[in-house]
DNA sequence: TATGAATGAGTCTTCATTCAT
DNA sequence: CATGAATGAAGACTCATTCAT
């Protein structure tokens, strides 16, 4: 019984987050109605406040829940590899396939999340600062190896990487016509290692 | 009298453009009350609707005439020069300092500009996308000259240029204490450029 | 087992009863949750609709049964006398010294009990009426034995006795500081049977 | 220009203060709706809010301003007159008079203003205070005269007579059918001059 | 009998915008 | 041109009550 309960509230509270994940996605935040969420997961209004404080909070676990299960995967993905480019390569491609493979929750991510100066500060200080830190955990170790270069502070190169996936992935949710974003992983990775200038000699590969 | 007049109007429009910069970096967009902007001008609540449409006209205009200032010394700064890398340069280092240079509009720029998908489509494919037709410009010279790869979409270099430094001004913006901005410049023109994969040979400068 | 269970039922009953007391003395009734009666009685929010049929009935049962008490005493008081005057006493002094013994049932009474015009009246003509009722019987024996004055109504008389025991002790709950409520009692009934005038000479005791 | 402006502020203002004197006169504070008090004052909704706080600040409003009136006018009765007996029956005619004159007024004084111990006591402390403050100084007027005793104290005096008037106001108030209030002026102040005690001799006026 | 998860009706207030002066 | 008083639409959230278990 016990079991079964926590499972129904369990199943529950994820429809109403996914529903919200949609609505958000439809509206944007700010347009959105709790109603329209409500009625998406099939419930009463009352109902979404037994399961989340309220709308803001939404908002929040939305990140919490699905950024976690992305970070997750991305940091077994590269506990799989040694070498630092593969690395770096593994990832961006998780991060570039997850966010195609979920558009409304894309958009949510893209977008949405990025209402609010204090909103932005939260986020920027929780699960993406987590997502940093593995870029500079996986920068350290390519520095170690020799692999990268060193004359970049390490943040800055996070921040960087970083930026350029999560601008490419804008572009996409913000494309009128849907084009394939995962294609873009290989250049994108490319860029983002060895950089816009052209190589000067046959060393580099 | 007829000249005195336009003058006094451009003035005073800029007045209320300006006060808005400052109350939705304060504020942020969506708490910003018209009243606050009104009192800052100095003017009466009906009064900056004699200039600007609405709020939303006041959001659009603050990125409209000021991304237009940066954008022209931008392009000219990028004129002066003839060699890409540099134009790449001096044109990522005028972001930076203009960025620095007015904290609330950075605000405004990385944060409360971005609040719904119709407004920032309507950016995308506005401000934005003179400046990704800037960059594009300039790798394209310096596809021309062989002094940059080839083998990188255009398009996706040039939003992973105009990422990487977005990103960072983001952080900037977002830090809770203040650190120095354009310092950043160099390094990361140089991961820009040469990535972030060490140079295995003496030949790369 | 009947007996038994009927026991329980009354004492239960009598728990969520007093629970309410509590609640409503410390939040005030329209502030008060019917939640927050359940967790203080022990028991879950739908038990409390097995023994009263709302919040109302909550409230119109705390006078019932609490007043019926304090009038059954009363009563008693008044008829172990024979004097009106002393009957007048004995009723005052009961009417404070139960309120003072119980000082949130003091609150609901004076202060809860008094929310619409609709309950107000209810409770005019129900329990109160009959205190009322009690008080004109002894003025009309008073009257009967020349000890009380005839030409004040006798409605407005018991009224306005009513009115001037019900102040003190309203002013008592409503006190920051706590002060002893029963010591007025002597000076309450002095008052109340002499009035404000000087004895203009030594005929009266 | 500006008198007249000011002029039209107060008068708007008054219209609004009626309107939620009859409508939670009406309905009861808790079941007023702004909305009803916008539109019995020919207003919108928002407008309230040009002139009001709040639905609460409404209330608080009602009482001060018309409390306000009738102390003023109370005091300048007794001021008027020196015995210290007939300054009691006038204040008190005073009293029954306002309310027999306006009804609706009177069921918000009896009842919509006692409704919270929060607001209650501030209430207590405010205007009751200042008119219980009216009643003492007559009171020890009267006692250094001789003409009132001085064995009871001075506070629970004044409070006795207050709550002997103010519950033959409720009573009227909550009365189905109506009847002559002021009319028990007489008997009353008679009762709390000389209470309830007959005369045992010739010797009292 | 007891539970407590679910329901859904109900409202004060804010604030962008208008328009008479 | 400028004012600022007035407008009125719009919505998140609470909580008494119900009822399947």
């Amino acid at each position: 019984m016990r079991v079964r309960d926590d499972e129904l509230k369990r199943h529950r509270r994820e429809e109403i987050l996914r529903a919200a994940v949609e609505v958000f996605a439809d509206r944007g935040y700010f347009s959105a109605r709790m109603r329209e969420v409500a009625e998406r997961a099939g419930v009463a209004d009352g109902t979404l406040y037994l399961y989340f404080k309220g709308k803001e909070d939404l908002l929040v676990s939305i990140l919490e829940e699905y950024a976690e299960a992305f970070l997750a995967r991305a940091r077994r993905d590269a506990e799989r590899l040694t070498d630092a480019n593969e690395k770096l390569r593994v990832v961006i491609e998780r991060h570039l396939y997850s966010m195609e493979g979920d558009r409304a929750l894309a958009q949510v991510f893209q977008i949405e999340l990025r209402h609010t100066r204090r909103f932005l500060r939260q986020i920027a200080k929780g699960k993406v600062a987590q997502y940093l830190g593995l870029l500079q955990e996986i920068i350290k170790e390519g520095r170690q190896t020799g692999a990268f270069r060193t004359d970049v502070p390490i943040e800055v190169a996070a921040r960087a990487v970083f930026g350029a996936v999560d601008e490419v992935v804008t572009a996409w949710v913000l494309a009128s016509r849907p084009w394939p974003l995962a294609e873009h992983a290989k250049p994108l990775v490319g860029l983002v290692l060895r950089g816009l200038v052209a190589d000067t000699d046959g060393a580099r590969p």
